[in-house]
DNA sequence: CATTCGTTCAACCATATGGGTGAATAACCT
DNA sequence: AGGTTATTCACCCATATGGTTGAACGAATG
């Protein structure tokens, strides 16, 4: 069933994943595993505190998660939260067939009444 | 492989859905069909101007197809574009598990040489 | 203690965004 | 032609965003 979840965090998700950098960010960390917000920086043609801030965005969207180890910052991928955006995107398409199968049977029975 | 789509598209069409009054524009199309923009503003307690705009903004990341049918302007709910989300998702979270998986094998080979 | 390292905070800037109002355009209906 | 209807365009405004630089902070290390 639908998990519907809150509204601001879909938002938040969605809009966090709409950065192209933050994408790369997410993938870089898919691929690698836990990394330095340094470590991250490096693979990035911007200042550490872009990218940092970059990275608060994705973790207050909950994408990412930070262990701060002793003065080392890692950040790991989540990805649980980016299941939402899966759901919602599947509520809407069963919302959209459903439409289009009720619109269906309208057209198809064969109700002499219709006109 | 991962199917490398326009890296823009896919940054205006989650950017378009990350606004929650565009999510229930699309949601309220998939449910009811093509609609005008005013029946569609009809629904929100918003200025039919702001409304205009959100559904341009649809429109511009291929999210609405608009059917201009004299004065009318039809809008309806695009599914295609949608799917783009999705594949990202499933693209990030193929290269999590790869990541795992190899994780998993060096973990778990017997190998004598890991210390 | 001073330094270096890893990171964030604060301030600043340009631009985008989401909202509003009022005018303009375009087509239909007397 | 004049009025109504449907929609956008042009501004205006406040706030958010993505980027920068420079300072600050906390912890390891010489």
């Amino acid at each position: 069933m639908v998990e519907r979840m809150d509204d601001d965090s879909l938002s938040a998700i969605l809009k966090a994943a709409s950065d192209p950098t933050r994408r790369a960010i997410l993938t870089l960390l898919a691929q690698q595993g836990p990394m330095r917000v340094t470590d991250i920086h490096s693979q990035f043609d911007m200042s550490l505190n872009s990218v940092s801030k970059h990275i608060k965005v994705l973790e207050q969207a909950g994408l990412v998660k930070r262990r701060t180890e002793w003065r080392e910052h890692m950040i790991e991928v989540e990805m649980g939260p980016m299941s939402h955006i899966d759901a919602w995107f599947a509520a809407l398409r069963s919302i959209w067939e459903l439409r289009l199968e009720a619109l269906d049977d309208i057209l198809t029975k064969d109700d002499p009444d219709n006109d």
